[in-house]
DNA sequence: TGGTTTCGCTACGAGTCGTAGCGTAATGGC
DNA sequence: GCCATTACGCTACGACTCGTAGCGAAACCA
């Protein structure tokens, strides 16, 4: 379930408890409102009405906006799962397809790049972003990759930090093609233009281990 | 000069002409704003303040926030050029970095991203940033294509279409993957990582036109 | 039942937004 | 040199959003 909620405040044992149906409520009406108005113009007190809770309930449980968009669009990533189609290529093609499609969908664009915006003067935004998105998903190229090894496809890695800076290579090489195809190209990521993609970049890292 | 201001109204030859300094300070104070106080604190009286305009000057000239950052921002990338390095991949490595070294740069991580999250529910806004930013790159492309098909590392297009399908394909993977690292991961694009992702892009280019 | 925490509701000061109105400054046409 | 036209600086304004405080009621545990 994520990474928790906003400060964990050490649930205690004694009080009422915090309501779990207004927590799924409260995500569900954040990326309604996101679809609806967008991110600049989503407030506090709107997302508050469309979930049936009191606005002060969500100061509460969320420092403010960007938190709370946060968490409504981790969820989003979590239906990501690595599909196993034979071949390395075909895998990370099946799983560009699913990112595609997440990323055209109108809360997932403008919630996730507002909040990115914002972590770049915000330190803990960008750790949680981190923590409940990136990090995250990067099971998928771990994952990825040793299916590969234990099908012969790519070699077992030697250097440790050496691999590890592989795999960041990879996500930010996926993630920040398929992004800039869908926001800044605002061209949609169809199967034509993912087969290339991926064959460009299968090619060049099959390439590159090489050397 | 960029894609001229807000409106263009037609120039008229009669009047009071508007002043091409305050265009100038209005956008650097701008680009001050976004550096001390990021995109979400960021006010157009603040900006007037800074530039030593009325409040009433800016609302002439753009239409909101908006407008006037992607303006801002768009000088930024007007100093990149494609340096001639000896070999595709260099050429590649060396824009690479001086993209990688505007991205460094405060007032492009927060501004950048903000227009960008918020032209996903903003088609004129988006037209805006294309014609500004994105599409005024693209050259950087061209033009080192057609310098390696003078060199003979490249073959000359034959199908128009798949050769334009393929410069956008580039930009995507060049343009996404560096600002996914210098904004999402957060960590340095320093030498050794664009020599790595150079590395990769080029082999695989290469593979790939070799189908 | 008593102690504890959450919840819904209301009200509030502070701050920002974008615009209207007015007098003044700077240009070109005559 | 005068006039029409446009840009500019300044002030003031209503409308809106923000985040918080205070209260009584509800839900849980011992």
């Amino acid at each position: 379930m994520l990474g928790m909620q906003s400060s964990t405040p050490a649930p205690r044992a004694t009080g009422r408890p915090r309501s779990a149906a207004a927590d799924a409520a409260i995500l569900a009406a954040t990326r309604e409102a996101l679809v609806e108005l967008g991110w600049s113009k989503l407030t506090l007190s709107d997302v508050a009405t469309r979930a049936g809770v009191a606005k002060t309930t969500l100061y509460r449980r969320w420092a403010g906006k960007n938190e709370l968009v946060v968490d409504a669009v981790a969820e989003l990533f979590d239906e990501l799962e690595l599909p196993d189609c034979g071949t390395l290529g075909a895998d990370i093609e099946g799983v560009v397809h699913q990112f595609a499609a997440i990323l055209a969908r109108p809360e997932a664009k403008s919630g996730l790049m507002a909040v990115v915006a914002e972590s770049t003067r915000d330190e803990a935004l960008r750790e949680r972003i981190r923590a409940s998105i990136v990090d995250r998903q990067k099971r998928l190229v771990l994952e990825g990759r040793a299916r590969a090894q234990a099908r012969g496809e790519l070699p077992p890695e030697t250097d440790e930090s050496e691999a590890s800076r592989t795999v960041d290579l990879i996500f930010d090489v996926v993630a920040g093609a398929v992004v800039h195809r869908c926001l800044v190209s605002a061209e949609p990521a169809d199967a034509a233009w993912v087969h290339r993609f991926t064959t460009v970049l299968v090619a060049g890292l099959a390439a590159a281990s090489a050397d």
